[in-house]
DNA sequence: CGTCTATTTGAATGTACTCAAAAGCGGTGG
DNA sequence: CCACCGCTTTTGAGTACATTCAAATAGACG
């Protein structure tokens, strides 16, 4: 059971907060219960929070006309997860933001996040270092993306977030990775006698 | 011919630099002249500097085994460029950057960027403000890798930056779009009836 | 012009997708 | 506690989008 209070920990792997500017911080949240296949982004519908989960596991993903749908990201414990281009440009959503699990998160408003920044530099440093660590991130999942067959992502994936593999539907993972749920299963059939 | 100050202006765009500000943050940078497929960062070589494009167009790419290359970004006036994984962590680069035409750049070190950051809250801001769209930015185009068949990335791409399609070399923009110089050149030759 | 680089073309191939259906799994209510 | 229901994963056959390899053509630059 992990309290709010995670997330000052969390913040202070950053930037070190004296205890007043901790409470500033956990002010500014506000503590949501999620359940499972509950979506907190819809499209259409602006994304006036971004979420940092304390526990279960939410994902991001786009509808295609024809039905199929495309994970954008995942989160889990300690991960913050959201439609930035709604959230940043306070723009309708495109995605749709759910829980796969039953989820306990802290949701930061827009405003509420301006006003931090604002009233202390550190927080302005603290979302910097946070949409950097994205950046690279997501600049790391292009890379995979444009040199990787569907194999290698998928073995890419295991080899990094073993737990999180375990932990979400196949499909999903599938749609994460750009690849069909079928094609994942037979992946999972030929690589099945060379590993684990 | 756009000279150096063209960055206070970019700048401006989101934070408000006094004079003196503006003073500070021009004497952190360094004019750079790069020549037409000549390399400011490489693989295994640490990536010390970010790029900001006064004038010309380069490109960060990363090169496979058998000779392919994936290009990750393009960068033409007011863009910025690097290996980010290899200049926010200060580790080996795994990308080249290469001019694609004779360029003028100013370079600003990451010890440089960290005292700026220091010595002023504003440019905190600033780059808490780029790396957040550089952010978005890489979400909407991994949304489009998922979703797209190569032709709509095509399209798409075409739409978006008609200039730049024109001005880089197309076997460039076909490993940006994730495919083969090849079957970009059999798509234009299809799509040369409906459109243009 | 001649050379080097970039683009186009064609044929054969392969990786990954579509569609349809069966099997597996988990929860929930009777 | 078993039976059923919905959701997820697996399987198979046929297909398509995109790649590979090789060679020809077109452009750019000195």
């Amino acid at each position: 059971m992990r309290d709010e209070t995670a997330i000052i920990s969390y913040v202070n792997k950053f930037v070190k907060l004296s205890p007043p500017e901790a409470e500033a911080l956990l002010s500014a949240f506000q503590k949501v219960v999620v359940k499972k296949r509950q979506s907190i982004i819809q499209p259409d519908f602006p994304a006036p929070y971004r979420y940092y989960v304390l526990e279960g596991a939410m994902r991001a993903y786009v509808a295609a006309e024809n039905g199929q749908e495309h994970t954008i990201s995942f989160a889990i414990e300690d991960w913050w997860i959201t439609d930035y281009n709604s959230y940043l440009y306070q723009q309708p959503a495109t995605m749709f933001v759910t829980a796969l699990e039953d989820t306990i998160a802290l949701r930061l408003s827009h405003v509420k996040e301006q006003e931090l920044k604002a009233q202390n530099p550190k927080f302005e440093t603290f979302f910097r270092i946070i949409a950097e660590r994205g950046l690279a991130y997501q600049q790391r999942r292009i890379i995979i993306n444009l040199t990787k067959t569907a194999e290698a992502r998928y073995g890419d994936f295991l080899d990094k977030y073993p737990l999180l593999a375990q932990r979400v539907p196949q499909y999903t993972l599938a749609s994460f990775l750009g690849m069909t749920t079928e094609y994942l299963s037979k992946l999972r059939k030929r690589m099945g006698s060379k590993k684990t």
